[in-house]
DNA sequence: TAAAAAGGCAACTACCTGGTTGCCTGTCAG
DNA sequence: CTGACAGGCAACCAGGTAGTTGCCTTTTTA
């Protein structure tokens, strides 16, 4: 039950990540950050095919993932990547990753046999898998 | 030219990815694909709190987003991992990471001298980034 | 101090998405 | 051969989302 209660969390917990950067203008939002340092309203929109208005909701967006914070400055709101939780993001990326790894390698060498998936199937779930 | 549309070519390479990835049903439906190998629409819905046609139709995005594949056995449909191309998307990640662990390690600095932010931003732009 | 710049808020639209139900077609087993 | 099982297809619905426009406040600057 707890093991099972974890999965799911980690799961609710990685899907949003995910959903954040599933838009387009978002990922290129965030790569601008990443590759310019912190910019302003104005600055992106003036890369960004949309309207001002449009890339504040993105920027909303991603600080509710935690993936930017914005801070006024002055007359105008400057936003930066959240550091330490873009990181957080990285190694959790690198975890399923690496989940999926093992998967990856035993699958393989079944595709390869292709016409004895279903047959295999049932051995597989007890021999190979937790 | 051709650098930025490299870079857009990517981005609208990856966003669908993130994505398909970015619903809660379809990360499980992958997880659990993953661990106990090839699984039918059937058995998936088992598991999962939804109806079957809301299971064949993560199934179809899936199956868009080139990271699972369906075949026909019998009178049911079996549902397997697309090894190559989830192993692809995995690189893309770790390539996507790599290029902000740049990013995070100068922010990083940064974050730390919060009040000279903005200030900073200009040289910050013209010294470390491209 | 008045115009311009930056951006937030709200309303509204169009579309997409996750989900459902109902019905139909194959396929397997008694 | 007939009933049960597996699943596809289509219609439909509610809610979310990306985007817009219009109006407002605040800050800068000429």
């Amino acid at each position: 039950m707890t093991r099972s209660r974890t999965r799911t969390d980690t799961l609710s917990d990685t899907a949003p990540l995910f959903m954040a950067l599933g838009d387009p203008t978002r990922l290129q939002i965030v790569g601008r950050l990443c590759r310019e340092g912190p910019l302003s309203v104005a600055q992106l929109t003036a890369s960004c095919p949309v309207t001002r208005q449009a890339v504040s909701k993105h920027l909303r967006v991603l600080a509710d993932a935690g993936l930017a914070q914005g801070r006024r400055k002055g007359r105008e709101q400057v936003w930066q990547i959240q550091p330490q939780r873009l990181d957080e993001a990285r190694r959790h990326l690198d975890c399923i990753s690496t989940q999926w790894d093992a998967a990856l390698r035993r699958l393989q060498s079944l595709v390869e046999k292709n016409e004895t998936i279903a047959d295999s199937t049932q051995s597989y779930i007890k021999c190979n898998f937790v």
